[in-house]
DNA sequence: CTTGTAATTGCAACATAGTTGCATTAAATT
DNA sequence: AATTTAATGCAACTATGTTGCAATTACAAG
């Protein structure tokens, strides 16, 4: 199941990950690469991909998903479980290489995270 | 700016957070009051009563926007930072008593967290 | 290199969440 | 009771994301 092929519009969305280790809102690569491929195509190669742990996703302050570059995650293990950074002027995106951790919660299971710190990135914060 | 006036409708949307003191998304208020009001009427309530402390939001795992009442709030001091949890069977939100306490970034100015932790609540985790 | 098949894509239509403008209604102040 | 202005309803709209299906294409096998 869930054979990868490389086609020219998953070469594309790719190689816009390789290039630039930034993270990118589906609305912006969908309109990144209009002209290439469709928009459902967009959502159904973000999808595989993150399947496949070459991209991990997160939600934005605004309820939007992000993609971003995994490091060290493969379909098997997905070891990027850190935490987030938005900036409120420019909305950009960035991935933390943090510990933080969560005290136990009796009565629940948690199995996954979503931390998003807001506020101003380094440029945006003159 | 910002009177909030005692609508009936208002009165409605109050209630439903003061009876029972649980997370409500957007999606089901509007379903709970159909026939009292419109939606848009729901939207622009609940951002009202947020701005004046009443109640807080959280984006849930889907991107969806939850509320629910504010412990010692008001339109002045926001103390309710606390990070929340849902259910990813049941789809329920709850607020956790907790201090998460994130390291210090450089070059980030944090002014706000968004903490979402993911599992299986009690009722859901037999 | 050709062929078979299953994954992938494009497209149009749909679904859902949320917003806006404007005319109407109704709190609350006098 | 009259006045003022916040609040509401409604319809139309925007944006994000999904689905079904026919057409295309990667790629493995011969």
């Amino acid at each position: 199941m869930g054979v990868i092929r490389k086609t020219k519009a998953v070469t594309t969305v790719l190689n816009i990950f390789e290039n630039k280790n930034e993270a990118k809102s589906v609305v912006s690569l969908i309109e990144l690469v209009k002209g290439d491929m469709n928009k459902t195509t967009v959502y159904r190669i973000l999808d595989r991909l993150e399947q496949d742990g070459f991209i991990h996703s997160c939600n934005g302050k605004d309820g939007l998903k992000w993609y971003a570059k995994c490091n060290g995650c493969s379909a098997h293990k997905h070891s990027d479980k850190h935490p987030h950074f938005q900036c409120k002027e420019c909305d950009k995106v960035e991935c933390l290489s943090l510990e933080v951790n969560i005290p136990i919660l009796k009565n629940h299971k948690v199995d996954s995270t979503d931390i998003l710190l807001i506020g101003q990135c380094e440029s945006c914060s003159v």
